[in-house]
DNA sequence: GATTAATCGAGACGGTACGTCAAGTCTTGAT
DNA sequence: ATCAAGACTTGACGTACCGTCTCGATTAATC
């Protein structure tokens, strides 16, 4: 998989025109916009490259294929930083984190994610990448908040953390993408309150 | 959205010669195995034709698109006749029926709408068709073993049905699709034992 | 080559519904209309069917193919019955007859000949009868007329008929398909006097 | 109509890649064979681009039908350096120049002239070109030759040049394309000696 | 300051699939 | 057996997209 810019420091000097980076961002930001409008499938390289005023050169000398643009692009939506709350009160705490999740996948982070589901099966690559950037984030940060309840005492010692954790994100992806019912609040905490809590004792 | 046959009771009489009914099945089983071989982006209605010794014109004279006719040839998977269990155990019945999809959904099926599930956001009929074939027809027999329980008391008179449904569902989707981790029996007896039941009291 | 209706005298008794007549009549009326406005080209099947509101196999049950169709239809135009003129002048005569041939070729039979010119090469039995309906009776014409003259002493004993026939064929074939000329009284009226008679003293 | 090369100097500066002038070459030698072969109505741009080793694209980039390939292609064929003789003898040049145009009109060329007679009358622009390019300078060459012998008095001043050099043509082309018959030197000559020169006195 | 080499936008290139259309055959129910 | 209607296979059509390539023109680091 590409990578926009080179990072290894490599001996070899760099001669001749440096790439304009400036060209990176355009090009993901139309990658982006392309993507919300149509779709995956709909998206041409040919579009992108027009409405970021590129060749479609400059895009395949960063990125080895469509997919692999779009993983990247996707990527760097997801990987923000999200400040892990910290109340004193790990249901709380579930509760805010599921909110921001919920918030954050109703942009075109999760429509980019949507669109992506797709092509797992058949592209190993990309459901690597998928499941590196998309999923284990959210799980780590999610797991982090139920160990801290069970560190408190809250949340039973014998309780299924991983379980929940997926519970949790199975029920976000799950209305965003199968049923494509609104991810509210009050639907997020009745989720955490009736749904998650009661497998933590 | 096209079907394959017209099925309303038309006044208007039949001219011509009716459409070979062998040919809509011939088409949907090349149309599964190619799709189970190749995928959903990769297939190519040239290479379903030529697997069903049909002229393309004969696919389009049925389904509009490529889409509708996996739509419509999924849909034909999904409407099968499951015998809902019931042993007089609730909790046992919902193991089984849970197991029974699991098992369902890791064949064509499951491959087939993880297809489609990326289409969704811009293909609006095409989610109406998915929501009313693939999910609610799982979700109104998971609904009547729960209710089962709640009338035989077994299940708590106030417990969130429709959630706890909608987990079931959520659960078995986020590991067929996102996670690609397999459903195994193991697996679904844990959901159930741990996840499902806790909210049902 | 296939002919409209069964001419030998087959001693099979024709047993089932006898063909409808009218329906030739119909059929090369639609031919020659569809012919006349888009060429043989873009003439379709369909659209000669559809015209005379028969089905494609009525046609296909009189003749083999739209070739077929189109050659047959076309000589019953040409051969019609021409009356040779005979003045006493053959000169007058030569005149007359190029006249009617002229402008007979400027309605629909001239259109469909040359329509059928680009088939030729690749269609021998098209090449056959095109000659045969086409060009052989409008020479014999042309050269019994020269032949009068002969006779009568008016025309060279010497003099090439057959070149002279030709000539005059071709001149108009060329104005009629080539230049796309148009065929005037006067244009003939010069070929005859300046072109055809001096090669006949 | 298009052409393969754009020839006047427009003002605009040409950017990205350039046609490459090779591929022009190797569509229309392929096309030619192609035609030779399968004749105009058989031929398809699959089986050109497949004979060229080039997309069907890069043949629609330059020519916009069929039919425009052919006129191009066939055009260019025509369009070769004819020496006009002269050898002082402008009835032996007639027929010498008869003769090479008979000779060349019976190979490649000829055919595709044939095949695109058919589709004159409902094409205007490509009747247009086949006149300016099939006929003119044909008819030019001529007219030229007749025009010598007018001025050194061989042949009559009052000689309807242009009837003559029509005949001429109109004779070659209906041996070509109507009767079939070949374009012997030994016909040529006769066509000259018994059919143009007694126009000429 | 001149040279060098990789960059840039633009778009042509070979290839593959698309969805349409026509030719000629076959199948229905009705006459 | 005929009729109109229209479904059927086959195969070409002209378009669109992918990923590569080639052009003239920048642009920065090296010489």
């Amino acid at each position: 998989m590409a990578t926009a810019t080179q990072s290894e420091g490599s001996p070899v000097i760099n001669r001749g025109r440096p790439r304009d980076a400036s060209r990176d961002e355009a090009l993901r930001t139309a990658a982006v916009e392309v993507m919300a409008e149509v779709g995956y499938r709909a998206l041409t390289m040919d579009a992108v490259a027009a409405r970021a005023k590129a060749g479609k050169a400059t895009i395949y000398r960063r990125w080895e294929s469509k997919l692999d643009l779009i993983i990247d692009t996707c990527s760097r939506l997801v990987n923000r930083n999200v400040p892990v709350p910290d109340t004193g009160s790990p249901a709380k705490d579930l509760r805010g984190i599921l909110r921001d999740f919920s918030g954050f996948l109703q942009g075109p982070a999760g429509k980019a994610a949507q669109a992506l589901v797709g092509e797992l099966p058949h592209e190993p690559e990309l459901a690597t990448a998928f499941r590196a950037t998309f999923l284990a984030h959210q799980r780590s940060v999610v797991l982090s908040i139920l160990q801290r309840g069970v560190d408190s005492g809250e949340f039973d010692r014998s309780a299924p953390l991983e379980l929940v954790a997926e519970q949790a994100a199975a029920a976000i992806c799950y209305r965003l993408m199968l049923t494509g019912e609104s991810l509210s609040d009050e639907w997020v905490d009745e989720l955490v309150d009736r749904g998650l809590l009661p497998m933590l004792r």
